[in-house]
DNA sequence: ATAGGGTTAG
């Protein structure tokens, strides 16, 4: 580093400085502070006005190299009264009013938009109108749709809204505030439409989860090879619809797209891989992927981790994230959150509050919410639903949200607490974020220790609320086809085999000792009347219907839109052992692996 | 020389 002596009468008094002799810099003392300013992101505020001392000194801030780099870092290490005190004066004083390519820099910097809105004004104050890339930087922070619209209508007016990046920056604002068909119609008009135009489509839909529309859009893309290819961002974009969509084969066509196209080896597109074969439940394909990959960075080993700890496989999780440790890398927030995870997932307590201390003690890392989520889920599925409720009312250095609460409704649900589950739900309500399932929640809590009468009271208050339940619904890939099924679903055209086989598949695991569990059947029946209704569960006709149409030595591959029920859990552990096939489901929350009469997870009986 | 992108509890 060279000597930065600190000057502070230079920064009190700017005229002076104007005055002050400038000795010509060489090129390469002019490179070298260019590299310098570049490397740093930003500095301490006292370092950094040593840094301008000296640059205004040797008069290196006059290149046009380093000037840009040093307005950046001078918003990013000051105060923003300070920074905009020094952009002024460099927007002001000699040698030159700064270029457009200077002041766009300058706002780049700006994490404020009102400094940056403010900055924009001086700006045209001072006869600098700006281009097309000026507003599109003022639309790079999150912007509101209104923001959005006050900044297009200058774009029409002043003739920038043909250029592309301006475009596609608007798109992006009108799509994030949820204005789809805002962003849509924009690409519409657009003369010429990049790749990354394509992209920010994609990513709207993928963002509001219209997952067909991306896999539409994905191929309306390749059919105008000539004007536009897709490239590595938008094969990250697809992977990640697989992913919420649980669309494998899809997912691995993508893939194969990626490599024909040489982004097979690209870090961040790997790390989707093996996000999307985690979140499909291939795990074992997932692994593979991640040991193939030669630089891994802390999000491959976080990914990973948190793909073992959704299906189920803590130790596996906690021995990569050992050997991640073994490794050199170090783990984050998101890491943590994937161990912790594992840790509730596989019951595995001492070592969960073990890993937490070493996230807040050896790490320095602040819990968030989603970390307390864990331990919260933790204690709650070990039992220790008392002491979850402490925690999370006087221990959380943060607020609860709706989720952790509903996360210690669920270990109600599994312990039949029932005063607990009440006083929960109060805290849903008083945050006003109770949802159907957590009634439902209360609900099974109450069946599961027998009180119907509570039950029936719960559900006359659901109906008087106007409260509507979400039908249960599992999902089967058969021939790049998905085939949903409800509870007595008649839908299916081939309900006739599906329900002969379901009767088929009932009588081989009553005689292997199944037994229907009624506390899982929401409605005050009878007993006989609840056994018929819970025969026909989305889940079991699923399962019929795979069993018709999968071959034997291929995993049956379910998805629901809630959680597994009590009855079906057990139905398909079962099921797994008597017909000898592993079943995956994925639920709203993880996976659950029944093999051989067993279940991957630990929370159910 | 500037945009768009990867992991994240239940």
């Amino acid at each position: 580093m060279p000597s930065l002596a600190p000057e502070p009468r230079a920064m009190a008094s700017p005229s002076r400085l104007a005055r002050a002799p400038r000795p010509r810099p060489t090129p390469a003392s002019s490179s070298v502070a260019a590299a310098l300013l570049a490397s740093a992101s930003a500095l301490p505020a006292r370092r950094f006005l040593q840094l301008h001392a000296h640059l205004l000194r040797t008069g290196l801030l006059a290149l046009s190299p380093s000037a840009p780099a040093f307005l950046s870092l001078a918003a990013a290490s000051l105060p923003s009264h300070r920074a905009l005190a020094v952009l002024d004066h460099h927007l002001t004083a000699p040698p030159s009013l700064p270029s457009t390519f200077k002041c766009n820099s300058i706002l780049r910097a700006l994490s404020d938009p009102a400094d940056a809105l403010r900055f924009l004004r001086r700006m045209r104050a001072l006869g600098r109108r700006g281009n097309a890339f000026t507003l599109a930087i003022l639309l790079t922070p999150r912007c509101g749709p209104a923001h959005a619209r006050q900044l297009h209508a200058n774009a029409v007016a002043e003739g920038h809204l043909r250029d592309a990046l301006l475009a596609t920056s608007l798109m992006r604002c009108y799509a994030n505030g949820g204005d789809g068909d805002g962003a849509r119609k924009l690409f519409d008009e657009m003369p010429v439409r990049d790749a990354v135009a394509w992209n920010v489509l994609i990513a709207s839909c993928v963002r509001n989860r219209r997952t067909k529309d991306t896999l539409k859009l994905f191929e309306e893309m390749r059919a105008r090879e000539g004007e536009v290819q897709p490239d590595d961002v938008t094969c990250i974009l697809l992977l990640q619809a697989c992913t919420t969509l649980g669309a494998l084969d899809f997912g691995e066509r993508v893939w194969a797209y990626a490599e024909e196209r040489g982004y097979g080896g690209e870090l961040k597109v790997r790390n989707s891989l093996i996000a999307m074969y985690s979140r499909c439940g291939c795990v074992e394909k997932a692994y593979c992927v991640f040991r193939k990959t030669p630089q891994k960075s802390v999000v491959s080993w976080s990914t990973m981790i948190s793909g073992l700890a959704a299906n189920g496989f803590g130790e596996d999780a906690i021995s990569s994230f050992e050997e991640m440790i073994r490794s050199d890398v170090a783990p984050d927030e998101q890491t943590f959150t994937g161990v912790l995870s594992a840790c509730s997932h596989s019951g595995l307590v001492d070592e969960g509050f073990r890993f937490f201390d070493m996230m807040c003690c050896e790490y320095r890392l602040k819990p968030n919410v989603r970390h307390y989520g864990c331990i919260v889920d933790l204690m709650g599925r070990a039992g220790l639903l008392d002491e979850a409720y402490e925690l999370v009312t006087k221990e959380m250095r943060v607020a609860p949200d709706a989720t952790i609460w509903r996360t210690l409704l669920g270990a109600c649900r599994i312990h039949g607490h029932v005063d607990l589950g009440e006083c929960v739900i109060s805290h849903l309500i008083e945050l006003k974020a109770q949802q159907a399932g957590d009634y439902v929640l209360l609900l099974n809590t109450y069946a599961a220790v027998g009180d119907w009468n509570k039950v029936a009271e719960v559900r006359k208050l659901m109906k008087e609320k106007g409260i509507q339940t979400t039908p249960g619904c599992t999902t089967v890939e058969h021939n790049g086809e998905v085939h949903e099924f409800i509870a007595d679903d008649d839908a299916h055209p081939r309900k006739v085999e599906i329900y002969d086989k379901l009767n088929e598949i009932n009588r081989h695991l009553r005689i292997a000792g199944y037994v229907p569990n009624v506390s899982s059947e929401l409605h005050d029946l009878d007993s006989e009347g609840k056994e018929s209704a819970l025969t026909y569960h989305s889940e079991k006709l699923a399962i019929a219907f795979a069993l018709l149409v999968t071959p034997q030595h291929r995993p049956i591959r379910l998805a629901k839109n809630l959680r597994v029920c009590v009855d079906c859990h057990n139905f398909t552990k079962v099921f797994s052992g008597i017909y000898k096939r592993l079943v995956i489901v994925r639920d709203r929350t993880r996976f659950h692996h029944f093999e051989g009469g067993k279940c991957s997870c630990n929370d159910y009986w």
